[in-house]
DNA sequence: AGATTGAAAACTGTCAACAGTTTGCAGAAT
DNA sequence: ATTCTGCAAACTGTTGACAGTTTTCAATCT
């Protein structure tokens, strides 16, 4: 039964440039193609078994996203966004991320506050054992649990894009500057404003995160600019 | 020269499928092909004299702005978005465009202010002599400007986004619902707060013009709705 | 040696055809 | 009369090939 069931979801939801787009872009995020390069259709063509067309249709997706950038004749490019870009997208990411703490705040249930405080406990044990391994997933987990919960399907694929165009800033490893305690004190302002059912104070405590956390990515990236300035060109 | 130039620009900046793109997003959103039918790939073709393949790489980026739905051997259907859906869309343009507010404040130039004002007193004549025609592009122009002048390109584009997808909203009609003067005091305590750079002021103005908008449409729709239930299945 | 030119190779843009699926319809069975 | 069945038409999914452009590289010239 799971066999067949597998089966028919495959062949219902299937779409070889669909297939061919998620696959792509894990390549793309992934990091396997390097930002600024330029995307040989005709590779990708082979490695994945089939012909041009699809893969043409997935990069004109990709596009969409943001991914991507198409120039004619020339060919699709992975796109590789400047710091000016990075600071757009916090600040975009900041408006979006309150308002999902804000209607959270106003439908959330027992259960789903529960599940935060789960969430919290297990980042603030990680955070104390310096266990970095294990926060950054869950860190991920509970943001993507809001995302969800707010109940906004549009926010939720705005702010899911966004996340991915800034997987492509040259420096993203500074978005992860700033410290597990820090991170973890905002957090917790977080999920107690939503347990409170406060909306206005959960709108604040969710986008002052992601405002400290462009701050944090700020500094830290003037400081690996006066270091390398060679890494800003 | 002029021939010559526009040769060039068309030459350098075209992509067949790029042109196809923008064509079929205007007769969808011109309502030449109605929501929720199917889009016919061999007519787009012939009408636009090329082979299905461009036809089909503008429909996946069609996709990624979800004016259209895919759905596997079936073809592409132009999306139609729910009232549910519509409040969504109010909920993020809401925050966008408050952000827009607050980043204009920030930064706008008197000459921009003057823009600003220039709008704001053509919209307030048009206004008065209750010239709808005069008003509503004056109205969107004025928005269009906002958003561009605020600096922030990827917020512009994620706006301009949900913008079109509202447009395919059944009853967008009942979206212009709520007079012009009511609008326009708004619109006045907007550019107050930017032209006096207070960038919190001036985000709570934008933010709440959209989020009184989203309030008018949800009380015309009801309205609507009782008078004509058939228009909410 | 370095710059320049020209041809070949590689790659993108587009098309027409074929395979497989869905849809519409006519005829048969109930 | 209505439902069911099976066939035909229409349409989507995918492919391979061809045309035109860009890139690469070697031979030539300064």
């Amino acid at each position: 039964m799971n066999a067949t069931e597998d089966a028919l979801t495959i062949l219902r939801t299937r779409s070889l440039s669909g297939v061919l787009e998620r696959e792509i872009e894990k390549a793309i995020l992934g990091g396997e193609i390097p930002p600024g390069k330029r995307v040989n259709e005709n590779l990708l063509a082979t490695r994945f078994g089939t012909s041009r067309g699809p893969v043409r249709e997935a990069l004109r997706a990709l596009e969409g996203l943001g991914l991507v950038e198409l120039i004619p004749n020339r060919g699709v490019f992975i796109r590789q966004p400047a710091v000016e870009e990075a600071i757009e997208i916090y600040d975009v990411r900041t408006v979006l991320f309150g308002l999902a703490g804000k209607l959270l705040a106003e439908r959330v249930g027992d259960a789903q506050v529960a599940r935060l405080k789960e969430y919290l406990e297990q980042m603030e044990e990680a955070a104390r054992s310096r266990d970095f391994d294990r926060y950054y997933p869950l860190n991920l987990a509970f943001h993507e649990f809001i995302i969800d919960a707010c109940g906004n399907a549009t926010l939720a694929a705005q702010y899911r894009g966004l996340v991915k165009k800034l997987h492509l800033f040259r420096a993203r490893s500074l978005v992860q500057g700033g410290g597990l305690e820090v991170s973890n004190s905002e957090h917790r302002e977080m999920v107690e404003a939503v347990a409170a059912r406060d909306p206005e104070r959960a709108q604040r405590a969710h986008s002052d995160h992601v405002a400290r956390a462009k701050a944090r990515l700020l500094a830290a990236y003037q400081k690996a600019e006066a270091q390398a300035p060679r890494l800003t060109n």
